[in-house]
DNA sequence: GTTTTATTGCCTTAGTTTTCACAATAATTT
DNA sequence: AAATTATTGTGAAAACTAAGGCAATAAAAC
């Protein structure tokens, strides 16, 4: 199981590559052409691909469509992946609204608060009160949240939703959440996303460093 | 100069794990107590610091005001830092609102679309035409901007932004963007963040990658 | 069917980042 | 004021990641 963060987001390009590269027609790549699409080196290419066992044909490359079968399988993307968003302010409202994840293969659900001028249970994709939220991801099997509560609420919610069986989360707090051992937590600190900018753009950064999610 | 972007993020995560500490009633701190709130090892804080010539007192530990000072001048914090959001879409609006970076720093002046709609000229933070963004940013002097736009209008509208002198791009479009030599552009693509959790959770990843920002 | 050519797969080398280990030394104790 | 103790600062080692190089080999050309 290759467990580097950096390998597993070039995957997500690479399939993003190669689903733009079938648009225009290609049935087959090589490392190269693959490389180019995704701003790496061939080499970078097909390492990642024997880390998991995707090979290809000597002399021949790849085909496109077993490659993007294969790295989605690899990616979870093969059957929906159902998310539910606590918290529906500004971001979250944000995120619910937004119809590209469907495209992936990523479905939200729901949204969660406790404010009950929030609560819309009828929607198409439902605003529900947290009091819900147990049951609703047990009975659905949800295993990923989108954390989007004020930073003060952030670690008591998180809390709550690992405790409801929750195994994923993206946080979007400027906190520091410590999962349990068996939950992945990711977070994405927009202001620390600015700071760096910041300093490479005051360092007059020449080579710019490689940001991606 | 540094140029290594994971250890800037660690310095902004010291940063913010000092204020906790002072609001704590800290006034000194060792490489261990430091390490423990950001979560990295106590030899990893003194490399850090000795990167950017950092230095504490043999047994005295670093003085938390100091530090904090010395931190945020190495992160361009000590005046403020202007930003201005192109599209005002779901994304650009929640940015919009958010109050958040104002305590860091960050100063939001202006949003800009080409949706006559969006326009509103005399809020407190307008939404302006992007007709106007070259004179606003010129005569401001802005260098970052958020690009907050659709994908497919996203290049064209970096390299608007970019002629205009945009120095850093903050991009939530899921596009690879290719800036030119002295922009850097730092992209967060919401769809591989999830699709990395999933991965890591459908492994039952035992070992949490590191995963920020 | 043989030769040539292009590309994979992987072994080796290089580069980067983190951790270790310990001498130097400032505060504290005796 | 001498001895002890705890912590820094940093060079060296280890671990991790990426790049380079090339034998194996499948496709294409002849
Ligand atoms: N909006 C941004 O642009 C932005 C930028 C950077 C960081 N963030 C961070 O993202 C998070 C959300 O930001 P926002 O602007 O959307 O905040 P917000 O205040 O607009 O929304 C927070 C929502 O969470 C709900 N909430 C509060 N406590 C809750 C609880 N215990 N359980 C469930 N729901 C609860 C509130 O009712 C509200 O609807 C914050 O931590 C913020 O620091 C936001
Ligand atoms: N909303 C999300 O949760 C989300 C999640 C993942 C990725 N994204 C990405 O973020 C970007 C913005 O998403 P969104 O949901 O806010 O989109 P949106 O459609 O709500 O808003 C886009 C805004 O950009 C404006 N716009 C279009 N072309 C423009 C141009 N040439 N110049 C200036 N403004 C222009 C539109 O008028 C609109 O106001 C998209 O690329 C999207 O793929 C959004």
């Amino acid at each position: 199981m290759v467990m580097n963060r950096k390998c597993i987001i070039r995957l997500s390009r690479y399939k993003n590559a190669l689903k733009r590269l079938k648009s225009l027609g290609f049935v087959k790549v090589f490392s190269g052409n693959l490389a180019d699409a995704a701003g790496v080196t061939s080499s970078q290419v097909r390492k990642d691909f024997s880390l998991f066992g995707i090979t290809g044909n000597r002399r021949g490359g790849y085909r496109v469509d077993e490659l993007i079968e294969r790295i989605s399988l690899i990616l979870g993307k093969n059957e929906l992946q159902k998310v539910v968003i606590v918290g529906m302010g500004n971001i979250g409202k944000a995120l619910m609204r937004y119809r590209g994840f469907e495209a992936g293969g990523i479905k939200v659900l729901a949204g969660f608060d406790i404010d009950p001028a929030k609560y819309n249970k009828l929607a198409e994709i439902p605003i529900l009160p947290l009091e819900d939220f147990r049951e609703f991801v047990q009975s659905q099997g949800v295993k990923i949240a989108i954390l989007a509560v004020p930073d003060v609420s952030a670690h008591h919610v998180s809390e709550v939703i690992i405790s409801a069986g929750i195994k994923g989360i993206l946080n979007f707090a400027p906190i520091q959440l410590r999962g349990a051992d068996d939950v992945v937590v990711s977070s994405i600190n927009l202001e620390v996303e600015l700071e760096n900018l910041i300093y490479f753009v005051n360092a007059g950064a020449k080579t710019e460093p490689e940001i991606e999610a």
